[in-house]
DNA sequence: TTAATTAATGTTGTCGACAATTTAGGCCTA
DNA sequence: TAGGCCTAAATTGTCGACAACATTAATTAA
């Protein structure tokens, strides 16, 4: 269930970055609920650690736009809101529509072989047990497509930054539902135009892949 | 020639705000070479603060990809790269047009008519001097039109983000050339658009102009 | 009673010192 | 001389304490 998500084996992991890793877990699957302030003082007796680690997890979350900080007074989580649900998929729509025309691009073919791969094991899934699929699957694709882009800054914009907030929203709302044969015909046709290397209609279609999301989504709001 | 981009008047500024402001112009401007390391200590006795301050302005210097961090090494100004500006205008190219296609459905129509003044504006400096419209001109064109997309999560993500690098390759690769009044014109369709209400053109005519822009600075490093 | 001012409390911002890790240099060995 | 090992210096990571600020509670005046 808990896809790693975070950067390549690299280098030695440092207190600070195990507490990130912990607090954006909590915020991320609402154990922090969405909007309560983050008192540093306790989050630090809460993961027995110094201040001065809680204050950079603090800062880094900030940059996933998963927090709020104002000067003197602290950081809150941020609340889930319909309007920001809204603003999130505009940026999706126009990063990961980007990303797919850079990966129709620049995907090597055993990167395409192995896509095609994956929505096999998807389609097996659908026909067994049906409501797996959503989560992690879904997650799967949309990842193995960022990283086809090659393009770093865009891959660290999306999977450092915007994936966990989009990931939050998900999770707290409760995502499953109708949408999930029909997502999966939507990625079979964006799979092929990348095999096309037809990054005009790649784009395209992802784009609108995350539109009908998007409605889908909102009707649940409202 | 420094038009402050920062976040409007709003709170208290704190020692850190402050040495992260000199700090990022530094790095934007050359002074603090691209690609050298950041030593805290250094930086500490440079701007007469403690190394805290110091740590937390490299992290947010750190969200701007405008430095990059390894654990217990330390911290290097990026190093500015004709891959890496091709990255940044790809980026460049899927959110600014997508700021100009809800601009187009957003902004109202003083804030449409402030853009037409700003064009005049420029008119008459290109008639005059020619060359002083690229700089601060530019950068304010494209800079109210993202603040008319009204999407905040968007605005920050270029304005707080992206921005920075965007200038410190044009500071340091020396921009200007002859691209002047070409871009004018392309701007003057732009808000055409936009008063047209015309999302689809507003984005690709957006598109568009910022991909001659990435070709135009890319001849020069070729 | 209410409003404003002031005192008290708690939180964040900043600092200097110590610990852990990396890097540089010298030394020894083959 | 080349290569690896070990020691020493420097740098980053972490910590606890103090200062500055914001919030809340108490007090006083109208």
């Amino acid at each position: 269930m808990t896809l790693n998500y975070t950067k390549p084996i690299e280098q030695a992991i440092t207190s600070s970055d195990k507490t990130l890793l912990s607090i954006r877990y909590a915020i991320v699957e609402g154990d922090i609920a969405s909007g309560s302030k983050l008192s540093e003082t306790e989050l630090s007796t809460k993961y027995g650690v110094s201040r001065a680690v809680i204050r950079e997890s603090i800062n880094r979350l900030e940059t996933c736009h998963l927090v709020e900080r104002k000067a003197n007074v602290g950081a809150r989580v941020v609340s889930l809101t319909p309007d920001g649900l809204i603003e999130l998929y505009q940026i999706r729509e126009s990063l990961e529509g980007m990303a797919a025309r850079l990966a129709a691009k620049n995907m090597t073919s055993e990167e395409i072989a192995e896509l095609n791969q994956l929505l096999e094991t998807h389609a097996e899934k659908v026909k067994q047990e049906g409501s797996y699929y959503q989560e992690a699957g879904d997650v799967d694709f949309h990842y193995r497509i960022i990283l086809g882009c090659k393009n770093k800054q865009l891959i660290s914009l999306l999977v450092d930054g915007i994936y966990h907030l989009v990931r939050m929203y998900r999770v707290q709302l409760g995502m499953s539902g109708p949408r999930i044969t029909t997502a999966f015909d939507e990625h079979k046709s964006i799979v092929r135009a990348i095999e096309n290397k037809d990054e005009e209609l790649a784009e395209m279609l992802m784009r609108r892949h995350i539109t009908y999301s998007k409605n889908n989504i909102a009707n649940k709001l409202a």
